[in-house]
DNA sequence: GTGAAAGCGCTAACAG
DNA sequence: CTGTTAGCGCTTTCAC
């Protein structure tokens, strides 16, 4: 028994036709009545029913959000605060389209017409696990957090991952490192990928070799950090890099832990820098010295280029990369 | 430009009447034309309009969920597959409500109404950081994950703390343990309250006396669980506990950090129990041992207990307990 | 400026 | 068994 039109029409004196209007602040009603009219409905707590509102063909003001398990990433959660903000600040609703909605019988695309879903944010993915293609030809609108993916309608957004791994290398190199690993993520995915690509051109930036064997490829965990490192630091010593790059800070702990049972100090004998900056990067000893990706304002934006491209008529594939920044805390030194 | 059931309708060559009971199995309808419009619907790729029948007045098949930061928490992040599993199963779909909407103005339950949400799912919250007043004297269905409240068409969830740390006590204490410490969570939070709970029923099956010293309030993570430990383990030799339990693993791990730093070895000086079984205690060394949450089971449960809720009349205020799991691992062993 | 009326896609009486 | 019809709550022509 909400409260409809209808309601506060009759208790305003007039047509709901004019309290539509009144409502949504068309400037073709009368000054008073419009205030008359949204001074009643505040009055009475009128919520316009959405599924009407939707149905007549006008805005659901729905989002779609779609995610793998990567849900469990602390990223995600971080992110949800800004995608929140800008939700709020944009008027939408969110909703949360569930993994096993990605079938064939049951498809995802239909399911968000289905619902009235104007756009959808898509993260958790790497490119390759998934098909898109009936996502893209829908030209429903997506904004895909983390991945590169191009198409009309389409927006994608990151953190400038290259920038932030070759300025990483370049602080080591001041440091006089020269020996310098890295430890990448699930590999295919576009975190790692670019950031690999950082690592690259850092190297190349100060003439220093690339070397295979100073990349080991992981999925992002502690476990796999800690694997990595132990093989990096299994080379001979003098071959043994004195600071390693990770893809995250979850990695990056990992290989605190090989390094700690390697009896190597860090910083004094290796140096490490983690990816994220998770709360972990603080609490662990030494404190991670890491590069903090702006989670929050990678949600608010990813909103917010969604709802650009739902309202512009038609909008070229956009690329929205923000930048990072450098947290300095206990795992750099200058090298041994 | 999605089809409609008037498309089918002529298709299929019957009215859209036909077409729509046909579509909801009603018996009513000649099995072969229902067969046919079943089929004619599939080919055409037909999904209803949800908002068109929410409007209608039937069904939205929209839950909510409401939470706090507390997602952060590796515990939500698993709660969200079994909940997942359950929408699927039982055709919900789930729309995120914003913290903000929680607001005077922009009343949390009008928005839920406006949206045509059928029931809420609730967590991440102590139970006075909010007035949910409002929300139960709405009659709107409600499922409390992990706090204590009642009243009609409400319902909670959670596991057996009690039972789970007073099992913990009762092991501990089979391996001659006599001074059993307890780091407690957020004080007040229905968790914490619970286990105590556990802790002292612990102690009083096995005449162990109660000592405020032994109890510790942190807030679950693990800087406080480091914080207590180093507090415990403080006392005098002869005082200080041989074991401890804690209410997280993150304080757990916490805590297994303050005990290196005192130099004591884990488990053979000093027992340590976590709770949750999070991805970490796994990885941590020793491994951790734990109780294990069902959070699966836990989310899964919430949506089919909410199901419930708004299919049935007037269920009575319901209360679902799941079990827990002992966890073996390496942090305990008989006391030294 | 304002209101009457049509209609969004669907379901539920009620006739036939 | 099937079809006709009347709305659900809202927005939007189009008259007045």
């Amino acid at each position: 028994m909400p409260v409809n039109i209808r309601d506060i029409a009759k208790a305003a004196g007039v047509s709901v036709a004019t309290v539509s209007k009144a409502l949504n602040g068309y400037r073709s009603v009368n000054a008073s009545t419009r205030e008359k009219v949204q001074r009643i409905a505040k009055e009475m707590q009128f919520h316009p029913n959405a599924a009407a509102r939707s149905l007549v063909g006008q805005r659901s003001m729905t989002l779609g959000v779609f995610l793998t398990t990567g849900l469990s990433h602390p990223f995600f959660a971080s992110l949800l605060g800004g995608v929140d903000q800008a939700l709020q600040a944009r008027g939408y609703d969110l909703i949360y389209l569930s993994q096993v909605s990605w079938r064939e019988e049951y498809n995802f695309v239909r399911h968000c017409r289905s619902r009235n879903v104007e756009g959808v944010l898509v993260f958790g993915f790497q490119e390759s696990d998934m098909d898109f293609g009936e996502l893209i030809e829908s030209r429903l609108p997506a904004v895909f957090i983390d991945m590169e993916i191009s198409g009309s309608h389409i927006a994608t957004i990151s953190s400038d991952n290259v920038e932030a791994i070759r300025s990483a290398v370049r602080r080591l190199h001041e440091w006089n490192h020269r020996r310098i690993a890295f430890i990448a993520g699930q590999p295919g995915s576009y975190a790692s990928r670019t950031r690999f690509e950082g690592y690259r051109e850092g190297l190349a930036e100060f003439r220093l070799p690339f070397r295979q064997e100073y990349v080991i490829a992981g999925d992002f965990t502690r476990e796999s950090g800690y694997e990595a490192a132990k093989r990096l630091l299994a080379l001979p010593v003098r071959e043994r890099p004195t600071a390693i790059v990770c893809c995250s800070d979850m990695s990056a702990i990992g290989a605190m832990e090989a390094a700690a049972e390697e009896g190597l100090s860090v910083p004094d004998d290796l140096s490490i820098v983690g990816f994220d900056d998770i709360e972990a990067a603080r609490s662990v000893r030494p404190a991670l010295t890491t590069i903090r990706q702006d989670t929050q304002s990678i949600g608010r934006k990813a909103v917010e280029l969604l709802d650009d491209l739902i309202r512009e008529a038609d909008i070229p594939s956009k690329q929205v990369i923000l930048p990072t920044e450098w947290v300095s805390r206990g795992t750099c030194a200058p090298a041994p």
